[in-house]
DNA sequence: TATGCGTTGAGAATGACTCTCATCGGCCCC
DNA sequence: GGGGCCGATGAGAGTCATTCTCAACGCATA
């Protein structure tokens, strides 16, 4: 994939929700006041081209340098950061601790892989109004319940195909 | 709470669900095989201790330190792991990766605070079995699902008593 | 007393992430 | 068309939770 000029205001067929090519969130980046610099662009192109994978910072920059070979790492976790604050990427954080960041603008749950810790996209099915129910539900004296968060675990395409799946990890 | 000396096959009336005495837990941790060192025991009398609040490794040093000068952060997170694997605490992950270590055998879920990061045990509501019944619901092609997570977020008593609870965290 | 082995303390190492600071690169004004 | 301004960058140092290494220790058993 190479990082085009800006496609300004071209609008190319929805992939997945509103507002998910790259053109447009460089769109919102610059609206923003923020410039769209090449740096920021592959940066931004990385993640996006990482499909339902969601990828950690060191990915992301690897990936980036291949578009723009000045990127450095100190400058993808400033661009994840700026991304996540304009609300253009998530990240989600993976069961140790580690963040993995995810362009999918479309409501839905990540499934960790017990097995090679690969955070993958899953559909949100009817979980959230139960959830959000059951929250107001959660009358407790000692804590005032706001939100919540899901995560599932399991196992991934790869793994699996592979016969790999009795880890602890 | 001193650390006494053994306890071997006392009972103690039940505090919460199955063996939540610290002397019923260190009878456990010798039956398969390890030693109960005046460090293993304060490090899991500190944790009991803790009640609902789920403490860092470094606040159970801390705690342990008052029963047993001699305990050391390596030791304290070699033991809590050691504890972990047996199955007698259990290590949650917070927010921003930090781990909480957790003696409450009871299910339940936890809380974090928004404000102070606090870790708070919560009772279970009916959530359980909703979760586990769109677990299965959730047939994805990449992803064979086998478990799952909830987190809550909130604010903790201290906080909103003391009004604090607009901070981003 | 000598040997063995599980356990420990101190400190070094790791790894993800953040900070600092000198430098760079457009952009506006003269 | 040169100079200053300011956001953005790269390199490297710093931070912080956690883990590793290794010599020393405690306690059992011969
Ligand atoms: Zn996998
Ligand atoms: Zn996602
Ligand atoms: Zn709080
Ligand atoms: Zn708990």
């Amino acid at each position: 994939m190479a990082v085009t000029t800006a496609g300004r205001g071209r609008r190319r067929a929805v992939a997945r929700g509103t507002g998910a090519t790259l053109a447009d969130r460089l769109e919102a980046l610059e609206r923003q006041g923020y410039r769209a610099t090449p740096q920021r662009r592959a940066i931004l192109a990385a993640v996006l081209g990482a499909g339902r994978i969601n990828v950690s910072a060191e990915e992301v920059c690897g990936r980036a340098k291949a578009l723009c070979p000045t990127v450095n790492l100190a400058t993808t976790y400033r661009t994840l950061d700026l991304l996540k604050r304009l609300g253009i990427v998530r990240r989600v954080t993976y069961g140790d601790g580690r963040g993995v960041f995810c362009a999918n603008p479309d409501p839905h749950y990540h499934g960790t892989c017990l097995q090679c810790g690969a955070v993958v996209d899953l559909p949100r099915g009817r979980i959230a109004d139960v959830l959000e129910r059951e929250q107001r539900g959660l009358t407790d004296p000692a804590f005032a319940v706001v939100g919540h968060r899901v995560e599932f675990y399991g196992y991934c395409d790869a793994c699996r195909s592979a016969g790999r799946t009795g880890a602890i990890l």
